[in-house]
DNA sequence: TACGAAATGTTATAATGTTTCCTGGGGCAT
DNA sequence: ATGCCCCAGGAAACATTATAACATTTCGTA
């Protein structure tokens, strides 16, 4: 089940560090999303705010729960579906593929990376930015004449906390 | 279904350029295996013949689908998902988590990166080593306190290949 | 040969994601 | 205003991907 917050997304860039409240987060998406005529609709974002009240990457499954209780109302699976795309087209939301999991991106503004660090212990993911990694794929992308659309760079392994814990 | 290798399969590094026959990728994993001390059954053999014939990244019901028909039994889903993994802890094979599919590693013999350019196009990927990468994603871990255990990069777009055909 | 461990077979089911078709409501042009 | 149309969402069924639980076989070895 989605658990309110408990701890702050972490992120390399100081800027991300926990400073903005979850609603300040949702009504930034609503104002991205009017500059871009697009529309964040009741259900939209109310699946938006669940993702980021959650503490980890949370399933499409548990979103549908979570909405059906919410709502008290049965909710199909394509409900949760259609607006997970949607907010995954306007760079609200990353999928993380390796987890079928769902998180809010830090930087909807921004074009991101997609680069997470994910943990075995906690199940938590960071989003890491770092251009560097990104000039390196395109570098790449350049030298095969592949030309990217989508990048995707998950880490598996277990976070500071998670090892520090096991230590002791 | 699965298809007669139709085409070599490209990387960065020159020695990978389908210099090798999938026979000869084949022969060289039963050796890896040998010095390991694991077993290379008929039937994880056989999947990993599959995936060399393949020219693309195969899911797992394609595979069940190919070893029935060749050996004209049932073959239920754990069979080949137990071989799979065997292969994936091997580092025989890699999983594509954007495609849930799977395609034999280039370089088994070495610890890979497990970075893929991915075609929309023609459903086809490629593998590619750049230790660069490995190395930022390493001091990005480093900065987190995170101690990683297997990195995942996959890159969606168009190839070269299919591009010309588009614009032609 | 007989034993134990590892691998595979079998059945059922869980988890994830999509197709299809329909309904309703809000915005827009006439 | 009113009628039209498009888009978002509701609902049922279904498709795909993956695993749990337990039985059986195979293999290396004592």
């Amino acid at each position: 089940m989605i658990k309110p917050p408990t701890a702050f997304r972490p992120s390399t860039d100081p800027d991300c560090s926990g400073r903005r409240s979850p609603c300040e987060r949702v009504a930034h998406a609503v104002s991205i999303c009017e500059d871009r005529g697009v529309r964040m609709t009741a259900l939209r974002r109310r699946v938006l705010e669940l993702l980021w009240a959650s503490d980890r990457p949370t399933g499409a499954y548990e979103l549908i729960e979570a909405v059906r209780l919410e709502d008290s109302r049965p909710v199909g699976p394509p409900t949760v579906y259609r607006a997970l795309r949607f907010l995954v087209e306007q760079g609200l939301v990353s999928r993380i593929e390796s987890l079928n999991a769902y998180v809010p991106c830090i930087h909807p503004e921004r074009d991101h990376d997609c680069l997470f660090f994910i943990c075995n212990g906690c199940r938590t993911s960071v989003e890491v930015e770092d251009p560097r990694i990104r000039g390196l794929l395109a570098e790449d992308a350049a030298a095969l004449g592949f030309s990217a659309t989508r990048r995707m760079i998950e880490v598996e392994g277990v976070c500071a906390r998670c090892s520090d814990a096991d230590a002791v």
